[in-house]
DNA sequence: AATGAATGAGAGTTCATTCAT
DNA sequence: GATGAATGAACTCTCATTCAT
């Protein structure tokens, strides 16, 4: 009996460091940038030592991957907490909300969001929370075509215009803060705005007619 | 009289100096990656010593700073020269061109993309070329705006949602070229389709209706 | 009376685990090179924890030590065991038989004689098990010297003679594997040959002929 | 004029620099032990920094390799100097010569021999300069054949057989030297005289008497 | 003007060993 | 008796930068 939960309790307990760990990773990663992030810094943030990390993770890749996935995960589930209680309620509106919400998070979570797409990635490999941060979007736009909202056949197109145009405003804002933005929120609702009025035109018809594609030497 | 231009021509050295050191730095980048310049790799691609890329340049981020201007003000450039070309056309027409020209400019030169847009910037600043590649879009709109083609005192604003939409676009294929996009260009007409459409029917009006603005905990 | 053997069974209990470890220890060290062995790896082999390898070996060097001992260990008792079935026929024939089943031995446990034979000792001592194998040789030689086979008073010298011998065969054909050898087995029939066939000439006034002894700066 | 040898003056320097670490790198191994040679103990006995070491060597694995040439470069000049001057002698005499001045320098330049032949290879190749001193031995062997001192057609078999003669005596010496040799001397004498003898009468009719080949389990 | 030499700091990672529990 | 946690020192190697010549 005294014994039984031994290797449960051990596991919430390297859970709970593990955390520790990324918590003060994310910390020193937002104070003093994603370029300070060392296993050594790490260990003095931590007050572990550099071995101890190698107990708790791999290495420093899976440390970055950890971060990342902690915080889209938490995108998506926000994503999808939404579209719950949104059952009842205008499909597009939902969608509306939530494309604010993934540009809020990436001004609020900004390194994480810079670590997950603004930094070549080492893998080619998509990250998990990713997919699922776009696979929430995609089951929004989904709703939408579902109640005739937006033109058939076009889910998977149209959820991938609207990423482009948040991912677009969200990047921008965090990578050139000091560029003279018309206010961002002005900016954010603008561009939120275009998309979702766009995707719900949109006409394939219509892509017929742009013929000209320009080139660059 | 033999020497008035000493001082001039040593300037005309420096400066072909500076240029060769650049396309080596360029070819390096774009053949090994962004990661691999080092100081020591970029002065055995050039033949220089070492200490010599000192005199030229003040230190690896000059070069880098130089190389990203040298591009962006080849798209300034570009984009410049667009319209001069079109100063009789359909100014949408040539807007949209433009956005185009964009697109394939960053996935021509994605190191160079991700250099000035992806990575954060060491200093706060704005890079100039990049001031300048934004204000001929700003130009572009402009005409729009005179020929009565977008709504009048929303040029700031939507040259911005542009730049975002466009940003957007290029830097998601350029960050995760293994997503699992529909196709590169299909995906590139819609967004620079949906901005073109959206911008013409801005209208300050709409702006008011969005109240909702959720929040991330 | 119910405690009399709890010291002898602890003994025992110990005894077992050490010989669990080694075993794990052996497995490993064959199967990945004595380079990798850690002393985390041997645990993860073992299923014990770290700490626990110390309550039963001193460090990691009384392991390595173990390993060796019980390898030649083993072959001093098989090359007693030849002895013992030989006792009526020719010690010269077996003499031969037990050189051929050092070599063999030697490249089968090849992990086992770079330990033993090829990497430098922490301790200058000579491990016991390799005194055993050496006192089976010399056990067999001092047969040939019984039965007038090899001159009398050069067992000692014959012995070690006929080890660097084997041991020279044996050590080359493991560190330079790739070295173009005539065949394995013909050099070896022609080494054991030839150490056989000299230690029965072997004469002490040859030696004395022998004045030349040459020095390198 | 004045800068006609500056890239040869440059070799220059960099080659004696060179042969400084390799002094130092010779010396640090001959008094701590081959595992004692860390590029960090390397800088600090060399007075250079570990970056220093870099510019000079491309890592530890090259300093190893030059240590190893070195010395067995310098064994195989002198056993061809040796063969050189003894044109018109006897050339068995030569050959044992050789043999002599082969263990001579196993035993006064140990650390270069283990190095060279009792460390495991990191890669499995055969440094060439071992495979000179081969060369060396086998051109005597040749020069024996030639004669009539040796049987034809077992000119590499013999030498290979010698190799493993000089090199187990010479591998036990220094790998036991705690062990109760009688005398160096003797011992290597003894070797190396069975050796010379033995392949004076090699007989490949001999070969086949041998048919008992043991197995150990 | 130009260089070769040199450096110190720092990177990620692994290790044998210890010890409180 | 046994463990999980932890450590500190060690490892090889790379870097941007400086400076005497």
């Amino acid at each position: 009996m005294l014994f039984m939960n031994s290797s449960s309790d051990t596991e919430h307990r390297k859970e709970a460091i593990r955390r520790t760990i990324l918590d003060a990773a994310r910390e020193t990663f937002i104070q003093e940038g994603y370029r300070s992030i060392s296993m050594r810094r790490l260990a003095n943030k931590t007050g572990y030592s550099v071995g101890a990390l190698y107990l708790y993770f791999t290495g420093k890749d899976e440390i970055f991957d950890c971060l990342i996935n902690q915080s889209f995960q938490r995108l998506a589930g926000t994503l999808a907490g939404l579209q719950q209680r949104s059952v009842n309620r205008d499909p597009v509106e939902t969608l509306q909300k939530a494309l604010y919400t993934y540009v809020d998070f990436g001004l609020r979570n900004s390194n994480d969001y810079r670590l997950a797409l603004l930094i070549q990635p080492a893998t080619g490999a998509v990250p998990g929370s990713l997919l699922s941060v776009f696979a929430a979007l995609r089951a929004m736009v989904g709703c939408c075509v579902e109640q005739g909202r937006i033109p058939i056949d076009s889910e998977e197109l149209s959820t991938q215009a609207l990423w482009a145009a948040v991912h677009g405003v969200t990047s921008l804002l965090i990578q050139q803060p000091a560029f003279s933005w018309v206010g961002r929120e002005r900016l954010i609702q603008e561009v939120v705005g275009n998309a979702i009025s766009a995707i719900q035109n949109t006409d394939p018809a219509r892509l017929e007619e742009i013929t000209v594609r320009p080139s660059v030497a």
